[in-house]
DNA sequence: ATAATTAACTTACTTTATATAAGTATAATA
DNA sequence: TATTATACTTATATAAAGTAAGTTAATTAT
């Protein structure tokens, strides 16, 4: 005999930020819109591959929007939309449990 | 010029919760200690291959444990450590925010 | 003027993770 | 005796991620 199923919405929720690397770029886009290079920097051991794969995906997702300053060079910023600030609570816990539990 | 890097409890914490699975199995936890089975049954599209793996991390990361009762036949049953308890949090806001921002 | 450097990617290829399907041991039930 | 159930394991295929090198357009250094 089976019992419920998961709600789907959280289902599809998780197979967003369930995804390696997306939780650590909202993490870094919560404090401000970043250029690639940025988020590159704050987290060394993603390739360059991945991160535009996932910055791809974030912003088909309607998490983070891409904005194109048409300078010389032009400058291209990530930055989060409602929906994607929206993580913030997550996020924080997020934080204050691997603070208590990790390591 | 390199900026900060992401705390590496924060980082270790998203290598757990943040693999395929995971916070579902986390999440059907969180209502009672469950059988191999009623797990499965909660979420159908997850293999038996893959929901065994992940009780096997999970346990070696401190967050389930497998209790073993001898009767006939066995019963063993997967509960949340305090650890694992305490992703609650963490859980409620994915599902406040799924509900909010998802479809 | 040419060479080297940087940002933001893309492409090709390898390795790892996940999916799919079938099989196993032990016991209960029909 | 045959079938069903739980809790797995094993084998193999496919998808995702990692690694390394290349691309384009502009910028600065020689």
């Amino acid at each position: 005999m089976k019992g419920l199923q998961i709600c789907p919405k959280f289902e599809a929720a998780f197979e967003i930020i369930g995804k390696r690397w997306t939780g650590l770029i909202i993490h870094v886009l919560l404090s401000g819109s970043k250029r690639f290079k940025e988020i590159k920097d704050v987290i060394p051991e993603m390739s360059d591959r991945m991160l535009t794969e996932r910055l791809k995906e974030l912003e088909a997702a309607g998490i983070l929007s891409r904005n194109v300053y048409s300078e010389m060079p032009v400058r291209i910023e990530y930055v989060l939309t409602d929906k994607g600030h929206a993580l913030e609570p997550i996020m924080n816990e997020m934080q204050k449990w691997a603070e208590t539990w990790m390591e």
